[in-house]
DNA sequence: ACCTATTTATAACG
DNA sequence: TCGTTATAAATAGGT
C-alpha cells in the first residue's frame, strides 16, 4: 500500500527504517484504538524501536498493569504470578509460625494456658522448671566470673600501688590507702551467695529494670515483646 | 475500507462485533509482525475480546515477560516491582522477628544464655520463675477440676445404679458392685496433692511424653519446635 | 510534514 | 469460520 510494493524484510536504510517505524507505529495504534471502540475490547501494546525508544498503547478505561494481571490470570499461572504467589504463601506461612512462636512464648510466660491439655501443661511445667535451673546456673556463673574479675582488678591495682610506693620510696599515706577486699566474707562474695542460691526470694534483690519497649528486637527486656501479629 | 465506510463506535450487533474483532485482530497482529521485521523492533500485544477471550502477539526472539520487564525499567518506576519489593521487605522483616522469637524461646528454655548481660539474665530468671508459678497454678486448677468431674461422674453413676436396683427390686449382686471412691484419701486426691504441690520431684510422676516432632505447629510438645529459620 | 499513486485491509454478503 | 469483492484506509516513495 504505497507507491510500490515492498518485501517484508528488515529495511537496511536507517532513515527509511525510522520513518517507516514511525508511520506504521501510528497506524497500529490507530487500529488498536478502533478495535477497542468498535468491538468493546481491551488492548495493551508495548513497542521498542531498534533505537530503544518505547511507545505504548492501552485501551482507555484500564491500564497496562490491569491488563497484564488479567493476562497472567488467563494464561493460567507462571510469569510473575508464580513467584508472587510463592511469596504470598511464604508470607502467610511465616505469619503462622510467628503466631505460634508468640503463643509459645506467652505460655512460657504463664499466660494463655487455658487451651492446654493436662499432658501439655505437665510438659510445660517440667520444661520451664528445667529452664529456670539453667538460667540460675548461668547467672551464678556470670556473677562469679564477674566477681573474680573484680577481685583480681582490685588486687592488681593494690599491688601496683604498693610497687609504685616502694619504687618512689614513699611512706604510706592514709589518704591514698586501699581497702583490702580479698579476705573472707565481705563485698561481692555476699552477692554471689545470694544470686547463685536460686531461691525465688533472691530475685527480689535484683529488681527487674524494665527497658522501655523499643523496636530493636534483640536484647529486649523479657516480657516486653509486642506479641501482636506483625 | 470495505463496501461501506463505518463510524468508529461500538458495533451493537454481537455477531458483527465478534466477526469484526476477529478480522481486525488478525490485521493488527499482521501489522505488528511486519513492523517487527521491517523496523527491527520489539512488540508485545495483549488483547481481550468483549467475551473475555485473550490473544497475544510477541515479536519472535523475545517474550512478553522480557518486554514488560524492559518496559518497567524504561518507564522508570515500578508497577509490580513496588508491591513486590514491599513484600520482600515484609518477608525479611518477618524472618527477623521469627529469628528473634526463636532466640527468646531458646533462652526461655535455658539455652544460648552466653550472649545475655547479667541484668538480662536476672530479668529472665525472675520472669521464668513467675511463669513456673503460673503454670503450676494452672496445672493444679486443671487437675483438681478434672478430679471433681470424675468424682461427680462416679457418684452419679453409683446413684443411678442404686436407683435402678431399687426400682427393679433387685437385691445387691456383688458382680455389679461399685467401689465408692468418694471417701477421704484414695484415688485422684493423691494425684492432686502431688501434681499441685509443685516441687520438681513431683514432675517425675508424669514422665514427659515427647510427641514426635510433626509439622502441626500448635499443640506441639514443648521444646520439640524446630528452631531453624523457616 | 505533506502528497498521492498504489497496495492493503476490511465491511458486507453468501 | 471461510471466500469474495467493492471500497475505505494505510502507506512507500518522493518533495
Amino acid at each position: 500500500m504505497g507507491r510500490g510494493k515492498i518485501e517484508i524484510k528488515r529495511i537496511e536504510n536507517a532513515t527509511n527504517r525510522q520513518v517507516t517505524y514511525s508511520k506504521r507505529r501510528t497506524g497500529i495504534m490507530k487500529k488498536a484504538r478502533e478495535l477497542t471502540v468498535l468491538c468493546d475490547a481491551q488492548v495493551a501494546i508495548i513497542m521498542f524501536s531498534s533505537t530503544g525508544k518505547y511507545h505504548e498503547f492501552c485501551s482507555p478505561g484500564t491500564d497496562i498493569k490491569t491488563i497484564f494481571d488479567r493476562y497472567q490470570q488467563a494464561i493460567g499461572t507462571s510469569l510473575w504470578v508464580e513467584q508472587y504467589e510463592n511469596m504470598q504463601r511464604t508470607l502467610s506461612h511465616l505469619k503462622d509460625i510467628n503466631r505460634n512462636l508468640r503463643t509459645e512464648i506467652r505460655q512460657r510466660m504463664g499466660e494463655d494456658l487455658d487451651s492446654l491439655e493436662f499432658d501439655e501443661l505437665r510438659g510445660l511445667e517440667q520444661n520451664v522448671d528445667t529452664a529456670l535451673k539453667e538460667v540460675r546456673h548461668r547467672k551464678y556463673h556470670v556473677i562469679s566470673t564477674q566477681t573474680e574479675t573484680y577481685k583480681k582488678k582490685v588486687k592488681h591495682s593494690y599491688e601496683a600501688y604498693k610497687n609504685l610506693q616502694q619504687e618512689l620510696g614513699m611512706r604510706e599515706d592514709p589518704a591514698f590507702g586501699f581497702v583490702d577486699n580479698t579476705g573472707a566474707g565481705g563485698g561481692w562474695d555476699g552477692a554471689v551467695a545470694l544470686g547463685g542460691g536460686g531461691g525465688p526470694g533472691a530475685a527480689d534483690m535484683y529488681a527487674f529494670r524494665v527497658v522501655p519497649s523499643q523496636p530493636n528486637l534483640h536484647g529486649m527486656a523479657y516480657g516486653s515483646h509486642d506479641l501482636r501479629l506483625g
